[in-house]
DNA sequence: TATGAATGAGCTTTCATTCAT
DNA sequence: GATGAATGAAAGCTCATTCAT
């Protein structure tokens, strides 16, 4: 059993699932993140699951309710705790610079991040087109997110590493370098050779320092 | 008519196109951004071009035909040109600084790239899971890209504007965080209040001296 | 309940079909028989069995499947087994005539045959141009038939009652001679009044003698 | 130009179709042909004809107009012209036997006949399902040519060259083993082997003497 | 006369959803 | 709870036919 599959188990003992809703829920993730929601067909989930189609029915009652089954828990209960845990330990840390946090940061998670990547990938695609996901993303992820960086943004910004720029404009730019790096690495262009650790770095450099050349 | 819809009969006078064809464009365009193509029906397209569902299948074949022959077109013709239009212009002229011309950049073509971001959805919406518009995208638009950013990185460096990052890297960053934006502004969370220039000023300020401090 | 129709149940009890399934196949032979494959729409054949269209594709993945599923176990099952029943027991018996086994063959199987005409037409409606169902013909029934004629035939030929002409050739004559008799009167010429007793006496004597006079 | 096309055309000319015309038919008669009427489309006939699909509904009010029109004037003017053809000739000569008559009249028309099969073939296929042609078939071809073979087979049987079944039955015979035999090699089963001089012999022969050993 | 764009009815097929078992 | 046959609306697509040019 791979750690993502692992964390998913977690998450459903949470909920209670049944050993036929786990196989749904997987089976989902998997069909949506392929092919899409719109292009994704119950039959090929049930197969998929090994449940009849009556049973994903049962569970949820409609198609999109299965969506927003799988995208919602694991807005709230997943990626905001992933992208901010431990930070409370890096805040207690001291004279440890912004770029080893930023490296422990990406490094730490790239490797679930990249597991998750089906359900992320999910949840990008579907934000644009379903308002219910875009509103629970803006309060369960943005905001959630937005506030611990920005402290941790602030404290770096109070030890004199950081510019005085405003926060939630640093941590957007902190994110945009990360996620753009993610997306071209995953979802855009996976078919292309990546050197990971080198790229890693360089996002690194690049938030840091900027590409402008100091005179 | 607005300016986007000139736009759309210019490049519609280069290809001849019909009258209805120009219609049927209009309208899965409109219906490709706001559903997902996957989502749209064709006989949806054809009520809002006003012509026979019929008519669609007359000009392309197929439903994912029409998909490509309004994105791939586009992707010559529109988008390639409009990232590296006036770029010899830029190259010729002195003394200018790296964040004159991406302010430069990113304002001339700023209104445009807005109306046509209808289109640049669809584009980044299927991509994934359209492989064919995936190797066009590469083929038409990165490479012819990158070659002319590259060259223009090239120059600033030379110039000892920028830093010694191989250009590719540079190029990717600083798209990155143009259309990072652009996302944001527009796809993502079209719904908060913007300062635009600002927003765009701290993009230009961010890529070319990062948010890490001088000391 | 026709005779027709209780043979084609007993046919479905074999396979386990559902009730729906029945009523599916017996409107499909009924109207593909009546116009044609291609001339036949699954929406008249499915208010023909009083089942949803949806019903017909849930149990055959397309039309022509439906078309195969129909003619191919009919073709194993029904007619290899009407044309060579009780051969056997014929060349067990001693001092009977050709013309006699003629005789029995043809008036014991006519009446079913007539019954099941709908699904012959058919079948030798699509043959030419349905390439599956050729080489199924091919296999199923003409190798096999030939192969058990054959034997009959060699039988008389010993017999002194045949003359020395190749089995397969006589084979051929008496087969052509009897479903050119049975084409003409129900698919080519039902219109017409016909002596059906006296056509297949003459077509008995016809195989035995033609038409050439002894001198 | 092969013979068939001069036939063709020959028959074109009296009916002084204009060149388009010709076209439409030639490659209706293949397309019917291959595909059967109902599956054959009037745009593939207009693509193969090299015609607009209007200028097939300028001369033919309906796809069906077409096929009758094809069909009836190749029954009136051909195909029984074509078998009765000479009949007079062989008539007027004396001492010929019934099997000479056979031979030449199978050898003579065979190639004709095998060049014609595409029109044969269509005319068969649709019989069963176009009333019209079914009534001018029976009208212009089986009445036609019975008239006439009977005349042949009575002179015949005057000359106590066959046996006193009735006419009408004879002609049936020998025409049901003809034609079964140039279905079965052209129309069923052509890619198996035939040795046709060998069949043609022995379907004469047949014929003649039946299969009936003479004591 | 010939064209071919346009039509819309109708085709085959898919699919989310229901419900008797 | 679980099933899967059945549904029927709607999907993508085809095609004979029309008509302005």
């Amino acid at each position: 059993m791979t750690e993502e599959e692992l964390l998913l188990r977690q998450l459903f003992d949470e909920e209670k699932l049944t050993d036929k809703q786990k196989k749904i829920i997987i089976a989902a993730i998997e069909t949506f993140s392929e092919k899409g929601y719109a292009a994704s067909s119950t039959s090929e989930i049930a197969k998929k699951a090994g449940v009849a189609e009556g049973t994903i029915f049962r569970h949820y009652k409609t198609k999109k309710d299965l969506l927003v089954s799988i995208v919602a828990p694991l807005m709230t209960k997943f990626i905001a705790p992933l992208v901010v845990k431990d930070f409370n330990k890096v805040l207690d840390r001291e004279f440890e610079t912004v770029e080893e946090f930023l490296r422990a940061t990406i490094e730490n998670r790239r490797d679930l991040l990249v597991r998750m990547l089906p359900v992320v990938k999910i949840m990008f695609q579907e934000i644009p087109f379903q308002p219910e996901l875009r509103e629970q993303f803006l309060e369960l992820v943005v905001k959630n997110i937005f506030n611990r960086v920005e402290k941790v943004i602030i404290s770096y910004q109070e030890k004199g590493f950081l510019i005085e720029m405003p926060p939630e404009s640093i941590a957007r730019f902190a994110i945009t370098n990360i996620l753009g790096f993610l997306f071209s690495r995953y979802l855009l262009f996976p078919h292309l050779k990546w050197d990971d650790e080198l790229e890693i770095e360089r996002t690194i450099q690049f938030i840091m320092h900027g590409v402008g050349k100091r005179n």
